[in-house]
DNA sequence: CTGAAAGCGCTAACAC
DNA sequence: GTGTTAGCGCTTTCAG
């Protein structure tokens, strides 16, 4: 008796049921509002579930539905990032409200970490996905298919997506980036970016912007890539490196807002002034440049929108309706005066 | 015989073992890495999961033993937060490191929806959770009770947590400002802050700021506290709100660092200098501050200890290990040049 | 060191 | 509108 009794303190549905004098399945029924019973009988399994302080157990439903759960992995470079925490927000808040539940994972742009989440996490047997990053190993991809569910790869625009994939364009943003830089007359240009171990979507905006300057027939002067994580620091001894190596730059593009935010104020204290003797460039429109006395020249972008078009997509996957594959989130060259 | 092989396309346990030509017992030990095998059984194991490509089901392995999930539940007030998204990262980092899965939630300040989600997790039957924020309701507390699983209260102290809690004290960061400020000869002092709407720990500061200031005969000059969340823009604007009203003010103690540097900002835009013409002061030690030409006085804190904390405690409770039920997390006032 | 039997809490499929 | 039967894939328990 007592050995039978471990794990009874919690109710479950057949007492709710016995409670409220129907049948297991009847109370099912009611708790998933699926049709087949009377609004009387509601009434009384509703009752019993309140009374008793009945918590449905979806691991339970889901094992016995044979079915997907309604989990929804998601994984970004890191948690902590005002970009990513964005994407966060707003993947999450439109996942909830449709009934499903965010995993988390943190890849570190490292391929091999997100394949060990990868398996760890299809072992939920998750609804879908939602990547990040540039790469994944081959193991990740053959995974993810022999589990068939559907994928949504973010952040960058990817034309063959493993299934779908949404994303800005990093490449046309650094691309843009450069001709705009160009044609305000600037011929010594150089790029301040970070995560030289693990490099993530900035190096392709690098690579759009190098490839821009080429066929103007132009070369970067300098770039300085850190090994360490993005931020307003990083961007100020950056600035200050490369500044060191090569003293006759008169624009800098930097990887982000941030990193470009570190390098007005780098130059500042060395008492150069912005634009006039060099121009600064970011990407991201993040929310700290609009306290600044100027306006930073930068690329704007929506993380909320991605975060939203992404989960968006992944649910009418799941659901089975339409979607296309492929899905550009629009990003704008915003002018500003610093450069 | 089609309609039985309705999921059968992914390869579950039986099969591994059949290929092996061992029980699915024996397979089930040699996964789980229980003892009782031997080195040639385990070698045939692995090479037939690896060969069939088997993804553990650990939906299937929950319900089967009976037991919590190795979820746990992770909610803050927002994801996309300098501050939480450090909590965020370290938790998640921590918690993985032992082999849990993080699940997310974001309650916006709301205990309300903070209920919303603890019923949702729940149904996971979490290992534990992992709640922000200041209050709770009456069924959240409850609800958690009847579950009896583990729950750790971070952000603020919480002397009679549910169960532990780990924190900075709020209201001391407040009050021990504020004697700074006072030390420092200022008289006039006004206070800004956000989220009227749905206060979070910012609130305690400000009311351990007030106790300490009414200490000492002195009273809040001004306070501006906006219907908005905190951030660089709404330092800028609240500042200026405040200016406007209550002109003769020599110093601010802002909500949190972010507000603080927008409110430097707001006040070098109307030509005043800091500290000369007004004193400013924040909280939280966020790294934008680190490129600010003066040193900004605030108070540092470790969102990353306390998350790594929380988790740490977590899992020692839910393995029954003794732990404190309140940990104290520290924090300290560093004087800048900005007040 | 290995295996057989039972059962976790729920839902699908089919009766009534 | 409601109930019955079977079974999801794994682990626990107990027997060898």
């Amino acid at each position: 008796m007592a050995a039978k009794n471990k794990n009874r303190s919690k109710v479950n549905l057949s007492e709710v049921a016995k409670a409220a004098g129907v049948s297991k399945m009847t109370a099912s029924r009611v708790l998933r509002n699926a049709s087949g019973f009377s609004d009387e009988t509601r009434d009384k399994v509703l009752e019993q579930v309140e009374r008793l302080g009945y918590v449905p157990n979806r691991i339970a439903a889901t094992f016995g539905s044979e079915q997907t759960s309604t989990i929804i992995g998601v994984c970004v470079p890191h948690l902590s990032s005002s970009l990513f925490g964005a994407v966060l927000d707003s993947t999450n808040g439109a996942l909830a409200k449709f009934g499903y539940q965010t995993m988390i994972g943190a890849h570190e742009n490292s391929p091999e970490t997100e394949e060990m989440w990868v398996k760890n996490i299809l072992s939920w047997r998750p609804a879908g996905l939602i990547l990040s990053g540039h790469t994944h190993t081959r193991t990740t991809r053959e995974l993810i298919k022999s589990q068939g569910i559907p994928v949504v790869e973010i952040w960058n625009l990817n034309t063959s997506p493993i299934d779908i994939s949404v994303g800005f364009n990093h490449f046309d943003c650094g691309h843009e980036m450069a001709l705009y830089i160009l044609g305000q007359g600037h011929q010594r240009i150089g790029y301040v970016g970070a995560d030289s171990a693990a490099p993530g979507m900035g190096a392709l905006r690098r690579k759009g912007f190098v490839a821009a300057l080429k066929s103007s027939s132009t070369d970067l002067a300098a770039q300085e890539i850190l090994n360490d994580r993005s931020g307003f620091y990083a961007g100020f001894y950056g600035t200050e490196n490369i500044l060191n190596r090569v003293g006759d730059l008169d624009a800098i593009y930097f990887q982000d807002d941030a990193m470009a935010i570190g390098g007005i104020f780098y130059c500042q204290s060395q008492g150069m002034s912005v634009p006039e003797d060099i121009g600064i460039a970011g990407w991201g429109s993040m929310e700290a440049a609009s306290v600044l006395p100027q306006r930073l020249t930068t690329t704007v972008v929506s993380t909320q929108a991605l975060g939203k078009t992404a989960a968006e997509a992944l649910i009418s996957r799941v659901r089975g309706e339409p979607v296309n594959d492929v899905i550009i989130t629009p990003t704008r060259l915003a002018p500003g005066n610093t450069i």
